[in-house]
DNA sequence: TAGTGGTCTAGACCACCTT
DNA sequence: AGGTGGTCTAGACCACTAG
């Protein structure tokens, strides 16, 4: 019968597990009624291997057929697995090419992570100055946002955002320094930052959550953007979080709104 | 060959077309290279539907079956078709009972078009009172918002909106009275508003784009909202797009954003 | 019990890309 | 030419829902 597999179907590294597979846990199996569906568990071990750094961002996955053999599970099971995590924007699928890990590219800071555009809906990367990077411990509202305990090393970068030739947005980064590790002290900090937790610190920014509101800009917000104090502003307050589902950065966005806005789609 | 499928097999009220199918037409044929996978002429067929009110919304489908007979492909092509309708929210699927036409009942609203959230990303609808409903001539601005001609008849319905007791939304309404004729003269507007597009007017909300900004609030805003004028609010500029991508609402909501929020996840 | 959507397989062919 | 993902089919079985 086809849906009898090998035990030994999933091997990683040469090393021989069977999380799928087995002939009692198929599908619709009664004493296994909270069973995942292969697909889901295909996803779930490929998933896995992206938060462990097995195919690293950028690099090409194995092809469907490999990946169907290697799971003992066929290549349809294998595509609705690479199907799902493609929707969720953690691997690309190029015909005729392969399939490849997402990386944090002009392209995904652009059209994903960054949502302020200006008048026509055109989209444009602000510049990037960093105004400071300091070390210190986490206060209780750091510690609550990024999963850490009061008192915890953490970095805070601060940075004036610059759109058309105008400062519009005023910047405050907090992360973990057991996480990013003298993150900012050699100065190395580009415009996209996602791209330095990924390639220097190896941790991947999956999904992020933003919560909005309007507050007055405060005298020193107000400097540094050119605008009189009070000025109404746009507040963004991001968490953002890695592979696994733990929270890794947390950042307060001051904007200014007068020749930007910021575009959501509803579905 | 399977390939091969007979000229009529589109059949819209009787009438038989034949869009799909034909020898010619199918997949990667030389001499059509523009042409769409089936799937996608699949789907595009049962949107049509929709548009034209074949089936209303609530009523179920006919099965994958059925469909994949009527248009004459195999039941995966109609499922993959289906799927991509219900991504978009535009139907739903339910195991053992069948797919149906997606409503606008209290979820969708409540998780897909109304982003406000409170203190614990508790999600509530707020209370709704209407303040006033004009009929005039469509300005420069709401033409071209609407697609319309200047001048052209409009219904401007402004409400205040109450989040947990707290009068926290002030909100403008701008329609087409040629879409909506007599919308709200016989003082029945609902909370859920776009549930009475589209049982009394058979408009589907579709989609919508929202435009944010940081808008100081002006005295009689700030009346309405029980708050200091001059105080920051979210303004929300919402267009939102029937079943046919025409834009068919403009709406400009300000915001009190002490005690709420607007939730945004990013992908 | 019958009918629906959900999962899974196997196999064919296509479009696209690289070599 | 060979490999990749993309499309399409046919058929099996399962889970769920309703009458």
């Amino acid at each position: 019968m086809s849906y009898i597999r090998h035990m030994n179907c999933l091997r990683v590294n040469g090393s021989a597990v069977n999380q799928i597979s087995t002939k009692d846990m198929r599908p619709g199996k009664a004493g296994n009624p909270a069973r995942q569906p292969l697909y889901a568990q295909v996803r779930a071990l490929i998933l896995r291997r992206l938060i462990d750094g097995v195919w690293r961002p950028g690099t090409m996955l194995p092809s469907e057929i490999q990946l169907g053999v290697e799971f003992g599970v066929s290549q349809g099971t294998v595509r609705k697995a690479l199907d799902a995590l493609a929707a969720e924007n953690l691997v690309v699928r190029r015909q005729g090419r392969g399939t490849f890990v997402a990386e944090h590219d002009l392209d995904r800071a652009l059209f994903h992570f960054f949502h302020m555009v200006g008048e026509n809906a055109e989209r444009q990367l602000p510049d990037s100055r960093v105004l400071s990077c300091r070390y210190g411990k986490a206060s209780a509202t750091e510690a609550a946002q990024l999963a850490l305990l009061k008192g915890d090393p953490v970095a805070r970068i601060r940075r004036v955002r610059v759109l058309g030739g105008v400062p519009a947005i005023v910047e405050t980064i907090v992360v973990s320094e057991a996480l990013f590790p003298n993150i900012g002290r050699d100065g190395d900090l580009p415009n996209t930052i996602y791209e330095l937790y990924e390639r220097r610190y190896e941790v991947t920014v999956a999904r992020a959550e933003e919560r909005l509101r309007a507050k007055a800009a405060e005298p020193a917000i107000a400097e540094l953007l050119e605008i009189e104090p009070g000025t109404p502003l746009l507040e963004i307050d991001r968490t953002a979080f890695s592979l696994d589902g733990a929270p890794v950065e947390w950042r307060l966005s001051l904007c200014e709104t007068r020749s930007h806005y910021y575009l959501a789609e509803l579905v």
